[in-house]
DNA sequence: GAAGGAGGTCACTAGGTCAT
DNA sequence: ATGACCTAGTGACCTCCTTC
């Protein structure tokens, strides 16, 4: 649907002009009571629509005598934009447009609003809504935040300006693709019928169509000159104009664009107010609770009754969690090791048999090991990893054997971090689906982080889990190679950061749901979580580190990607062991 | 001066327009922050291109009538100046050109200016910013004076009219020109190599290959490519910004265009150099440059003096690069694609022998593309990349040339980023190895920041540089997976941080810098210019954000552990492909 | 003639203004 | 702060003229 209709949508909004009843019908719309003044004054459709024409019409060749009078006439009154007699729309509110700015058809209202916005680059106050208010004529001025938003949406954009007259081009081929949109309307039941309908099944059609107009041009076929329609169209999104219909009020979307339009419309929306919708700044921190009540509290709150419970929780969650110690005892047992999603969740409590196999093939992903590089042409394989009980590895051994005692050896580590995990706060409240993917994707880099302590750079040492210590300068000569090195530096840097051990738990879980996220099914939940957590850390570091807080936050964050490369890499070298053992 | 380089050029900037390539995709270009919807608008090149075309090409005769229908299709439109399938593009802003104009390639837009400029002897006010604006088409409008500075350093001369047919002779020679310009190009050592090897000559590169014959006419046939060099960087001295114009389109420039940047290249840093480090207060910012006097200082201070300077330095550093405007415009052009690692180097300008290759093997990182899951198991290859001009493959080629060409396709990407880099203060002093090594693991996520634009996910589509937009289902449908989804919800949350063009800026610096450090040699260094770019870009969003200051920079930073989990994807969906083609 | 460019024309828009 | 109205440009097209 949103497919063909985009395709079938030139560019802007249009409105029949023709009769009075434009007229009348924005009177109606149109907040304002009516203006004394004069004609031109009117702010409503009508005046307007007297004001100058500028009529894109084809034969409308160059009549400039005619309908202008030339640069006089322009100062009569503000222009309205017709094309053979339909009127083009605002993109942003429906109100009559005034001519293509930053790139849209749009009214002198919202050619103002944007130019102040990006000019002075003004910083809106929040919606006090959801973020998604829909913008019109008549309440345009409600929601600046919204209104801006609005803006951005359909396309407007100071790179986007245009500027001299239309291309001949351009114009035609805004005719024909209105005329289409036109006839099709028509051929249906009836321009009423139809006007009805679209009316009723969509509230704002303008918004729908517009907003895709612009992206669908090139689509299709249908536009009639395909080849003009492709890449013109692209280049000139906007441009084309979205049939509909009549002023303000009867908009009547193009054939099917509104439909179309309106889900487009309608997903962004959606997606807008998931996003806000969770309140972030809501998660507060325990300490600062009772030292200083006075500090920001959340903003928005949900449940903020046990926002404070839950923030220490997190923070504790790590040391809370028995495997703690075990993790840096070494707890390495021999417990199987198998497919990880399956691992992950049964830890978690789920039924491994519903879920999806797929990703099982990744689990190499979560891994805590590495290997020499494969340029290693010795005969002997070595598991450079802390994980493993020693780098060296029994030549004699078939290397699938060798992986598999290997992979086994970092099962225990595993289930610590998924016993940690169902520790964080709301992580728990992710889908099923979703806690194994972060999982899969994050246990490296908790593990990583919370193990950070085995590599020594100062002493270019690394102590493996079997409590042997190793320089740096040995493993190397096994073939480790870069990884063993980015390790030692995140390590070192991580430890200059002299965590607190609630930070450093807060810090992992908020590693944890930084993980990637491509997969996850519920972004939304997903990215809340984060947000509590990362406020909670803030606040936590903000509290403890004095002048260097914003600093150390600021590093704290940097991390992140840092682990996401080590991740990468890890991940890399795991497979070239299983490609070359 | 001026004489002679004219002289020496040839005089345009070409560009392949067989492709969707002209058109390219405004959108992208824009400077300004990634707004969701732009893509889409993009109006004008494609259409333009499309318009009727004056093909210079030998046998083209003059196929009047087919193309352009003489003088009534005069009224068509303006007509694009074609060689041989290479569409000539303005000097001045990258535009396509509409003729020879003034004793340059140039497009009505620039050929009007300049026209008012002389006959008025208008004297424009001056530039608002250091008078050393990049000049291309989205923006050739926000800085008379800059343009026409820039329309004189290009060679824009009354005295340098032709009017008439174009000689046989000279038509002639530009042809050969071309084509052999296309021929180094691609067979020399690989597109790295010309690239580089451009950058160092000519700073025009463009324009060499492009006939304009105009003034050279005067000079002797030897012009072509000898002459590139030469006096472009004289004729512009300040130039460093408008360094290359072609660029913006793609220009491929001739082989030894990129020569051209070298010139260009070392003045345009100094020119970045030194305004740093000698006159801090010549770096004026834009907007807030008053306002934000009062901004915090950098906590410990390395020269802090200069912070601000360089943070607006490095604020624009983007947009001063000439190269945006290429992106935007997809200037696909034909430019060699080799090992990427000689490449970087090459455009930084540094020997390439002098590495060692086995960064060779890993360029695969820093290419902005990827394919359809190797699940696809039809016959058909599909390389849903925006920065292809189709995601549709021709069956029939070879793997192996599709890959080389789609290679291709983002060279001047790559280039752009390169240039973009160069102008991060700070970034050229480190190490030409670290500078290496961070191009190459950051280049796709800067081009990843830099292009978000093109992923709407509000509309669901996905523009490409061509300027074709495609849902995101039929991407889907032709293979396109977890990726494209992640890109696009990278994008969109990137949007709704709403950053301005300083910010979008200096945030794209901090993800180059912030790329994987593996490999980096002098990781203090490295740090030191991360922390004082983030310090920069925390100082800006705190000082534009207001309320919402803290959270946005929390945001941005949480985007690169994002930007890094987008790159190992899209190396391994760039890997897969390369297995399974 | 016909190709091809200078200039002119005037459809159009970014921005500035200022009453509201 | 908004938006109707203006001003100063901008650039798509055209006409006319030069050169091949």
């Amino acid at each position: 649907m949103p497919e063909d209709n985009r395709t079938a949508k030139p560019g802007g909004v249009i409105a029949y002009i023709s009769s009075g009843l434009a007229s009348t019908a924005e009177s109606c719309v149109s907040s304002r009571p009516m203006l004394t003044s004069p004609p031109a004054s009117r702010p409503s459709l009508p005046s307007r629509a007297v004001g100058m024409v500028v009529d894109i019409a084809p034969s409308a060749k160059r009549g400039s005598g005619a309908e202008k009078t030339g640069r006089s006439s322009a100062s009569a009154k503000s222009s309205v934009t017709k094309i053979n007699g339909m009127v083009l729309l605002c993109k942003v509110c429906g109100d009559v447009a005034s001519g293509f700015h930053y790139g849209v058809h749009a009214c002198e209202g919202c050619k103002g609003f944007f130019r102040r916005s990006i000019q002075q680059n003004i910083q809106y106050k929040k919606c006090l809504k959801m973020e998604n208010c829909t913008i019109m004529r008549i309440n345009r001025n409600r929601c600046q935040q919204c209104r801006f938003k609005k803006c951005l949406a359909v396309g407007m954009s100071k790179d986007a300006v245009r500027f001299g007259r239309i291309p001949k081009r351009e114009k035609q081929r805004m005719l024909l693709e209105m005329q289409n949109a036109m006839n099709n309307m028509i051929s249906k039941n009836g321009p009423l019928h139809s006007m009805l309908h679209d009316d009723q099944s969509s509230p704002l059609p303008i918004e729908a169509i517009s907003s895709d107009a612009s992206s669908s041009s090139s689509s299709s076929s249908s536009s009639s000159s395909s080849s003009t329609s492709d890449s013109p169209s692209c280049s000139y999104p906007s441009s084309p104009q979205y049939p509909q219909d009549s002023e303000s009020v009867v908009s009547m979307d193009t054939n099917s664009s509104s439909a179309s339009s309106c889900g487009s419309d309608s997903s962004e929306d959606e997606g807008v107010i998931m996003n806000n919708g969770q309140h972030p700044d809501a998660f507060t921190f325990p300490q600062q609770r009772s030292s200083s009540e006075g500090l920001a509290s959340p903003p928005s709150g949900t449940g903020c009754g046990s926002r404070m419970e839950e923030q220490q929780e997190s923070s504790n969650c790590w040391n809370r969690n028995p495997a703690v110690g075990g993790y840096q005892r070494c707890p390495y047992s021999n417990s199987a090791y198998s497919k990880e999603g399956a691992a992950y969740q049964q830890q978690l409590g789920c039924d491994p048999s519903t879920h999806d196999h797929s990703q099982e093939e990744h689990y190499t992903q979560n891994a805590f090991s590495y290997n020499g590089p494969n340029s290693c042409t010795k005969s002997r394989a070595y598991l450079v990893c802390p994980m493993n009980t020693s780098p060296y590895v029994d030549p004699n051994k078939p290397s699938q054997e060798i992986w598999e005692e290997f992979s086994m050896s970092f099962t225990p580590a595993v289930r610590e971090v998924v016993e940690f995990a169902k520790r964080i706060p709301g992580f728990r409240d992710l889908s099923e689906h979703d806690q194994v993917s972060l999982l899969k994707a994050g246990t490296f880099e908790v593990l990583m982080v919370r193990f950070a302590s085995l590599f020594n750079m100062a002493e270019r040492t690394v102590t493996f889990l079997s409590g042997k210590r190793y320089s740096l300068d040995t493993l190397r000569s096994l073939g480790a190679g870069e990884l063993l090195n980015s390790m030692c530096e995140f390590s070192e840097k991580l430890a200059a950061l002299r965590l607190s051990e609630e930070e450093m738990s807060l810090f992992t879980a908020v590693v944890l749901v930084s993980a990637n996220r491509s997969g996850i099914r519920d972004l939304n939940s997903a990215e809340a979580l984060q947000d509590k957590l990362i406020w909670a850390l803030r606040n936590l570091v903000m509290h403890n580190h004095g002048d260097e807080s914003a600093t150390t936050f600021t590093k704290l964050l940097l991390k992140l990607p840092e682990l996401r490369s080590l991740n990468n890499m890890h991940s890399e070298e795991l497979l070239s062991f299983k490609v070359h053992p």
